[in-house]
RNA sequence: GGUGCCGUAGCCAAGUGGUUAGGCAGCGGUCUGCAAAACCGCGAACGUUGGUUCGAGUCCAAUCGGCACCUCCA
C-alpha cells in the first residue's frame, strides 16, 4: 500500500516513494549517551520504530534503518572526566586517557539505551547500524575540509566555522525553520562556550581541543585544529558514509529542526553537493500531566523511573501509539492504567481467537478489516484511526460466533497488525504461572474447596490471605485463575 | 521581537463543511454465593465572540488561554 508522510521541509503531507527501487534508506538522529533515556527522549524512538514498521508492514519495503548513537559532546565529555560525580563504579576504573574514560563511560549508557529500547518492543535487529560518532571522525573532517576548500567554513582558533551569510548567497538557510534574520535574537545559552564566530548565526562544525579533553589530530589548509567534531556535522558525514545521498527519510524530535537539521542540510550541500534527504519527519513533544517535563516540576522520568514504579514498559508503549506522532502526548499515569486496560481487551481476544471451544458460523471479511487498518497507518501513521478501527471491530463482533476460516484469517491479520505495535501476545493463552508462590497456591485451592462445599464465609477469608499476599484471585466454573496485583 | 503548534464530554484522544470516531472512567444489564474478568446496552463535547454558508468542531476574523522553538534539548 502506498504511504503518505508529512514532510517538513513541505509543511504537506506527500505520497511517499523510495529513491531506490524497493529498499527505504532511513536515517534517525538517535540518544546522546550521557544519561538514562527519559520518556521524551523514547517518543522519539518509538515514533521513528512505528514508521519504519509501517514501511515494512504496510508499505512492503525492505527498510534500512541507521540511528547514530551521539558518544562525545559537551555532555558527555564533562560527565566523564576525572572527578565526575557522575562516574559510576559499573563503568570501571578511570585512567589519565580523556578518550577512554568518554569510551567507557559512554558505552555503559549505550548498553543501558538498547536494553530500553529493547523493553519497549523496539527490535534492535531492525536497526542496520547504530553508528558511534567517535568511529567516523575521519569522515567528519573530510567532510569539514570539503566544507572550508568550498568556502563556506573558516577556521578560527583551530576550530571550524560555518558561514551562514555565505552559504545564503547561494542556497537558503532555513528551509525546515523559517528565519527572520533580522529578528534574530541570541540565545542565553551562548556563552556557554567561547566562541570566535564572525556572524552570531555560524556554527561550529569542529572544535578545538581543550586541556585533559578528547581529541583527534587534524591539519587543515597548514593550521593545526586538533580537537573533536561539532554536533551536527556528526549525523551529517555517517549518514552520507552508510546510506548515501541523498536517503529517503530522516527523523527526530520537533526540537532537532532548528538548528541541528537545518544545519546538516546546509553541511551535506556545501560540502558534499547533495540534499542530505527528501523526507523530514519531526515527532511532537512530550507533556506529563498536562506540564512540560521538568526537574524542578519533578514529572522528568526515565523509563528506569517508570519500570521502578511496576509500569509495564509495553504499556508505555502503546499509550503512545493511541495519540498521533505529530501531535503533543500528554504522558500521564491515568493514561497509563487506560492504556493497559485497553491493551489487554484486544490480547484476551487474540486469545480467545485460539479457543477452538469458541466457534461459530459466521464469516467476517478479513480482508476489509486490513485494509481498514492499513489505510489509516499508510495515512502519515495514524495510529489512533487504526486503532479506533480495531476496536470498532472487536466491538461488533464476538469470536464465538466466527468460522474456523475467519478465525484463521483473524491470527493472521493479528500476527502483522504486531509487527507493527509490538504490544502482543499471539498465541493461545497460557495458564499456567510457574512463578507463582506455593503458599498462594495452595491457598487458592483451599479457597476453591470452600467455596465448591458452599463455605463461602471460609472462602472470602481465603480470598482476604491471597490478596494479602499481593494476589488476586478469580473463579472459573470449577478451578481458578490467579494473577498479581 | 520573530517563527510555529494547540484549546473537543470526568480523563485521554480522532475528526479532510453535510447521518456514530475510539479508549478509559461512569451508569444499567447478563454471568457470579458475593466479587473479579468477560460480554451486551447507555449518555455526554467542540475556549469565547462575530462572520461566510442552506448547513461550521471543520473555513475567515477578532479575542482569551496554554505550549514550543529562536545556536549543541526528543
Amino acid at each position: 500500500m502506498k504511504i503518505s508522510l508529512y514532510n517538513s521541509l513541505s509543511k504537506k503531507i506527500e505520497s511517499f516513494n523510495p529513491l531506490l527501487g524497493n529498499q527505504v534508506r532511513m536515517y534517525s538522529c538517535g540518544p546522546t549517551v550521557y544519561n538514562y533515556a527519559h520518556i521524551g527522549n523514547m517518543r522519539a524512538f518509538l515514533f521513528a520504530d512505528l514508521l519504519q514498521r509501517v514501511l515494512r508492514v504496510v508499505g512492503n519495503y525492505s527498510v534500512r534503518w541507521v540511528m547514530n548513537i551521539t558518544n562525545i559532546d559537551d555532555k558527555t565529555i564533562k560527565s566523564s572526566k576525572i572527578g565526575s560525580d557522575l562516574w559510576k563504579p559499573e563503568m570501571g576504573e578511570q585512567t589519565d586517557n580523556p578518550l577512554q574514560n568518554l569510551s567507557k563511560f559512554t558505552l555503559f549508557y549505550e548498553d543501558a539505551f538498547i536494553e530500553d529500547i529493547t523493553k519497549l518492543g523496539i527490535n534492535p535487529k531492525h536497526i542496520e547500524s547504530l553508528p558511534r560518532a567517535t568511529e567516523f571522525i575521519p569522515q567528519m573532517q573530510d567532510l569539514t575540509r570539503r566544507i572550508v576548500e568550498n568556502g563556506y567554513a573558516y577556521i578560527s582558533d583551530g576550530s571550524v566555522y560555518f558561514n551562514v551569510a555565505e552559504w545564503r548567497k547561494k542556497d537558503v538557510y532555513g528551509k525546515l525553520f523559517k528565519i527572520d534574520f533580522e529578528n534574530f535574537r541570541p540565545g542565553v545559552r551562548m556563552d556557554a562556550d567561547q566562541y570566535q564566530r564572525e556572524d552570531i548565526s555560524d556554527f561550529v562544525l569542529w572544535k578545538v581541543a581543550k586541556p585533559n579533553e578528547p581529541f583527534w589530530k587534524f591539519e587543515l589548509s597548514g593550521v593545526k585544529c586538533d580537537g573533536r567534531p561539532g554536533w551536527h556535522l556528526e549525523c551529517s558525514a555517517m549518514e552520507r558514509e552508510l546510506l548515501g545521498l541523498p536517503f529517503d527519510i530522516h527523523t527526530g524530535g520537533i526540537d532537532l529542526k532548528f538548528p541541528h537539521h537545518e544545519d546538516e542540510i546546509a553541511q551535506s550541500k556545501a560540502g558534499y553537493g547533495n540534499d542530505p534527504t527528501t523526507f523530514w519527519c519531526h515527532n511532537e513533544f512530550l507533556f506529563v500531566e498536562g506540564e512540560k517535563m521538568s526537574k524542578s516540576k519533578n514529572n522528568f522520568y526515565t523509563l528506569r523511573d517508570l519500570l521502578d514504579k511496576n509500569i509495564d514498559a509495553l504499556d508505555i508503549r502503546f499509550s503512545m501509539l493511541s495519540a498521533h506522532y505529530g501531535s503533543v502526548f500528554n504522558f500521564t499515569f491515568n493514561s497509563i492504567s487506560s492504556a493497559r486496560k485497553a491493551r489487554m481487551r484486544i490480547q484476551e481476544f487474540i486469545y480467545s481467537l485460539f479457543d477452538d471451544n469458541k466457534t461459530g458460523k459466521r464469516k467476517y471479511d478479513v480482508e476489509k478489516l486490513r485494509n481498514d487498518i492499513f489505510v489509516e497507518l499508510a495515512n502519515d501513521l495514524h495510529s489512533p484511526k487504526a486503532l479506533a478501527q480495531l476496536f470498532a471491530f472487536i466491538n461488533t463482533v464476538s469470536t464465538g460466533e466466527l468460522d474456523l476460516n475467519s478465525k484463521t484469517k483473524l491470527i493472521v491479520l493479528f500476527t502483522e497488525l504486531n509487527d507493527i505495535f509490538s504490544v502482543w501476545e499471539i498465541k493461545p493463552e497460557t495458564k499456567e504461572d510457574i512463578s507463582l508462590p506455593e503458599e498462594v497456591v495452595i491457598l487458592a485451592q483451599k479457597r476453591l474447596e470452600a467455596r465448591l462445599s458452599k463455605d463461602f464465609k471460609l472462602a472470602d477469608e481465603f480470598r482476604q490471605q491471597i490478596s494479602s499476599k499481593g494476589y488476586s484471585v478469580k473463579d472459573t466454573k470449577d478451578s481458578f485463575e490467579l494473577e498479581k496485583l
